[in-house]
RNA sequence: GGGGGUGUGCCCGAGUGGCCAAAGGGAACGGGCUGUAAACCCGUCGGCUCAGCCUACGGAGGUUCGAAUCCUCCCGCCCCCA
């Protein structure tokens, strides 16, 4: 019974009974998947519909990544009110490649297909561009839930944003998909890509659209928002983001991200679980187990953590303590002297009231600003 | 082409001559509490050589003892009519 396997937690497969045509045919399917390359982070909500797309590819099908780096000049207004920066050349291959990076996480390398749109949409003339604009009315485009909102709410929309899905579902012919993968809120994209495609005489694809998840402030998980759990972040801070999400939302994110029930009992085992389970698929088993560890001692506990960075005794002294946390933690001296102010430095696990220390206190010393940044001084 | 509006701290958003480093909310940070980096409570939240000083309310000038607030020009953004 794959096709529940394929379509697991989806929210639409469009039209009814195409996929199952689709699978009919008995060839390994061509199953698209595009995201802008705005931000270098895929976190841990745009890694659902990927998971999807791995589903697919175990049955043998194709997973075709599209790097969108011609598209992300443009920007894509989805969920949000305002255009996406337009990014530098240098910066969207950069995110590129981190992109993929993460992306494999959770993909079969061997099994993936990368392409850039840039390939074809780059050699579309002027005229191909209307030609592919013709395919779509106005009020059709109109029709998609944010530019509803905004155009009723008479805020700006630029001409380039409109322009955006039939990109998107130019990528489609180009790359002849079978079906396309994405969030909900991409669900009119995708479905623009099956009448452009029907328009450019291909078959148009199947639609299968993922849930957004959720984070620890209620809202979508995003990269700009800041709201996110990259796949590539180290483990510690993996885990620990992980650990921020409510209660409320545990079960949601056992369902959608590991694909698992709940396990019963404790909240707190269950949410401590999940974290594992998050790390140890970008980083491994190991380094879940250190992840755990460090969020045991630190956190839970209060203790400095195993690994302490050790630097450099400063020259001067006494030693000017805002000066100093601006150096290592970048933070400002204004910023230092609050920390202290407020209690939040200490030195070997005393409070620090002082402004300036002598030297010889620091000496071999641990020092701590606020619950999670540490340094060790060497030795006199 | 014509008319109207708008630009404030990380974000949203008050403020129309002094009491403004600038209300309020969010984010963030710190402390407390806790099974959690959740929730909740309290506090902080421009910079600095920090009981004082400096820089700030799109930019440049100007009026004034004094301007985020008034005037001039410039730049950006939005809407309506054509």
């Amino acid at each position: 019974m794959p096709i529940a396997e394929l379509t697991r937690n989806a929210v639409d497969v469009l039209p009814a009974g195409a996929l199952e045509q689709k699978l009919a045919l008995g060839r390994p399917l061509r199953v698209k998947l595009g995201i802008d390359v705005t931000s270098p982070d895929i976190h841990v909500g745009r890694g659902i519909p990927l998971q999807r797309m791995r589903a697919f590819q175990d049955e043998g099908h194709t997973g075709v990544l599209i790097v969108g780096d011609y598209t992300t000049r443009i920007g894509d207004p989805s969920g949000r009110s305002a255009e996406r920066p337009i990014l530098s050349d240098a910066e969207i291959d950069e995110n590129a490649q981190r992109y993929l990076e993460q992306a494999m996480v959770i993909l079969d390398p061997a099994r993936t297909e990368v392409r850039y749109n840039g390939e074809w949409l780059s050699r579309l003339s002027y005229a191909d561009v209307v030609r592919l604009a013709r395919t779509i009315t106005v009020a059709r485009i109109l029709e998609r839930d944010d530019f509803a909102k905004r155009y009723a709410a008479k805020e700006p929309i630029s001409v380039s944003e409109l322009l955006y899905p039939l990109m998107q579902a130019y990528d489609s012919v180009a790359v002849e998909a079978d079906v396309e993968l994405g969030g909900t809120d991409q669900l009119y994209n995708l479905l623009a890509g099956r009448e452009v495609m029907e328009h450019y005489g291909l078959e148009p694809q199947v639609v299968l659209t993922t849930p957004l998840l959720l984070s620890w402030d209620g809202e979508k998980m995003s990269s700009s928002i800041g709201n996110n759990i990259p796949l590539l972040a180290p483990p510690e801070e993996m885990f620990g983001r992980t650990m921020r999400i409510p209660d409320p939302l545990l079960e949601e994110w056992w369902r959608l991200v590991a694909e698992q029930p709940v396990p019963e009992g404790d909240p707190l085992e269950a949410k401590l679980a999940l974290a594992r389970w998050i790390v140890a698929r970008s980083h491994g088993e190991e380094a879940a187990r250190r992840a755990e560890e460090h969020f045991t001692r630190v956190v839970r506990e209060g203790q400095a953590p195993v690994e302490v960075p050790e630097v450099e005794l400063p020259a001067d002294d006494p030693v000017h303590l805002p000066k100093l946390l601006h150096n290592h933690f970048s933070i400002s001296t204004s910023e230092g002297r609050r920390l202290i102010a407020q209690g939040g430095v200490r030195l070997n696990g005393e409070v620090v009231e002082e402004i300036d220390l002598p030297r010889a206190r620091l000496a071999g010393g641990l020092l701590q600003a606020g619950k999670r940044r540490f340094l060790r001084f060497a030795p006199a």
